[in-house]
DNA sequence: GGACAAAACAGAAACGTTTTTGTCAAGCCA
DNA sequence: TGGCTTGACAAAAACGTTTCTGTTTTGTCC
């Protein structure tokens, strides 16, 4: 009954109030500056539910987290600062997030929950993370023609809206350091082949081989799901080898201290006997021992950038094919890292 | 139009389909199966917006969580796993999970942010986290009569629903700890004051010392931001001091990192030359150098604990003052704490 | 001054539910 | 058999907006 007595109160009538307060141009701008007054007086807010169901919109923008274990202890702390990002960029227009959590990747369920999400009238857009090689989502996304922007590429023959960090630059460039400072055996601790993120990664490290002419060697390129435990285990079965690699590049920081766990429990000494390289640049890895070379990304302006698009997409000012930005990755030489041993 | 068409479809009245779906028992057992197959069937999903108008409730929960900087980095990482608890529990419910962050602790800022959750209408039910130990939010609730659940206590005269860590006694277990390996010298490394934990673990030390006629030195009971680069720079600034500290008690297992970083710095052997107790036995804590001893609690049972009771209360099948869940803390002991250094 | 356009507002339908109130038939009891 | 209860459904009024379609007033032009 709000709005009915916020008109009565002015003397309007119902619809001349509404579209005072949402900016229509068919209502003198003496109206609306008062309008725009006596609402803020008597403390006139919108119904939520009612604004939704006669604008069919729901000023929310959905997402769902994945969570590694289905204890959730491994969700991954980089979404907070990513969904932290972007909140910071769509709650000044009124929208907010809507999020869920996926315990354990199932096809079946996660379609589930998506199409809860969009056909349920839950949400106006979607933020796809965590993608994918193929991926089900977007398909899902645009059959019901609900805007979404995925964060992390896929592979996909139609154009869509993506923020990504340039995983095989990264990649690449860790590599290449590596060989710079000497090491010819060097293993890729990646993450789930299924992620184009670890496959993106393989080709900057592959890419980077290559341009030495050497040559990969398959057995070095480990698979793991980006915790410490899982850096710890492979490495290690890594380096029960002979030879052992000399170099290690982790997918992510975790990772690399569960590596240089290993390494540590072999006897090795980090950044002489053996180097690693970490991702993320997480904020133990300037306090760890010895201090994790890794690579930077900025993933809360990553978010902003992620909440910018998505509400452009909302208001139809841009293209899904105009939203492409791949942010540069910088390295951050610390000391875990060092020239090859003699006679590796 | 959907529940018009369903209703044509089954030859009912609207009334009926709805009642017979809610579950109401003034439709036939018969009518109502006969309703939910045929509602299968045509795969009749009701919209949530409408149901809100209708029913007056939103079916969603929300939270807001606290963003450290204004950069979103230190975003507690707790935070993932709590929600995903609490997503587990609520989601089957039909509930689902707003959420919105705070940049940076501003009163004023904080009112309008629950202002605008609670009166706008966007949620039913509330959880409070990260309590201060005078606590604004509280009477924000009461005031607008809705039901919340509070991660964390904090003083009130009136009674309200909390679950909580055994915070006290988790600092009391560690700071025994260390006296019976015979430290005499043991600093806090706490959290912020204003926030109800901080003062609860202060608390639970200072019980430990008393308990041994030992009189606290109030210069070593220090307040940081819970992070690693806080934790360094506190536990430095004590190890410069003469006589300095044998012994840190830390709030965070990223704070025990960063003081062990110090330690190091001062050519201390962490577990002999001193030690370090961190708390929450974050992954890392275990592959760390070295291991670190720490207190686990767990915080994704928390999150469905929380869930659970938001459920109930919003159901009314309970009252806010018998959800006093008061988890025990295990403490996990590793590597990073020894005996007390003779002539210490 | 009459026709037309434009500006500014009002009326009413629509959005898809829930919920309150109403109706009707059947069953029960004295 | 008449009045009462009960079981099963229907009608209609909310819920608070947005938006489509009018309507009135004013101004402009020839």
């Amino acid at each position: 009954m709000s709005i009915v007595l916020l008109a009565k109160n002015l003397g309007l009538s119902i619809s001349t109030v509404s579209r005072a307060l949402n900016g229509y141009d068919d209502v003198s701008a003496a109206t609306r500056e008062r309008v725009a007054l006596r609402a803020k007086a008597i403390g006139y807010r919108p119904n939520p539910s009612a604004r939704r169901l006669g604008a069919g919109k729901t000023s929310a923008i959905g997402v769902i987290l994945p969570a590694a274990s289905s204890t959730g202890q491994a969700v991954d702390s980089m979404y907070s600062s990513l969904l932290c990002g972007v909140v910071t960029e769509i709650e000044p227009a009124g929208y907010h997030l809507l999020a869920s959590m996926q315990a354990k990747h199932d096809a079946a369920r996660e379609a589930a929950l998506y199409e809860n999400f969009i056909r349920g009238g839950w949400v106006d857009a979607l933020l796809i993370v965590r993608t994918r090689v193929h991926d089900a989502r977007l398909e899902l996304c645009r059959a019901a023609k609900i805007p979404f922007v995925t964060y992390g590429r896929t592979e996909s023959d139609e154009p869509y809206a993506w923020v990504d960090t340039d995983n095989e630059k990264a990649f690449h460039l860790a590599t290449t350091r590596l060989l710079d400072l000497g090491h010819r055996r060097i293993a890729l601790i990646n993450g789930p082949d299924e992620y184009y993120f670890a496959q993106l990664r393989r080709r900057g490290y592959l890419r980077a081989l290559a341009s030495r002419k050497l040559k990969p060697d398959p057995a070095w390129i480990l698979h793991g799901d980006l915790t410490e435990g899982s850096g710890h285990e492979l490495c290690r079965s890594l380096l029960i080898r002979s030879p052992a690699p000399t170099a290690f590049v982790c997918a992510t920081d975790s990772m690399a201290i569960g590596a240089i766990a290993a390494c540590r429990e072999a006897n090795l000494s980090i950044g002489t006997d053996v180097s690693v390289i970490g991702y993320g640049n997480s904020s133990l890895s300037a306090f760890c021992d010895p201090p994790l070379t890794t690579m930077e990304h900025q993933v809360f302006e990553n978010g902003r950038y992620v909440g910018r698009a998505l509400l452009q997409l909302l208001r139809k000012e841009i293209q899904p094919e105009e939203v492409h930005y791949l942010e540069p990755v910088v390295l951050v030489p610390r000391k875990s890292d060092g020239p090859a041993p003699q006679g590796g």
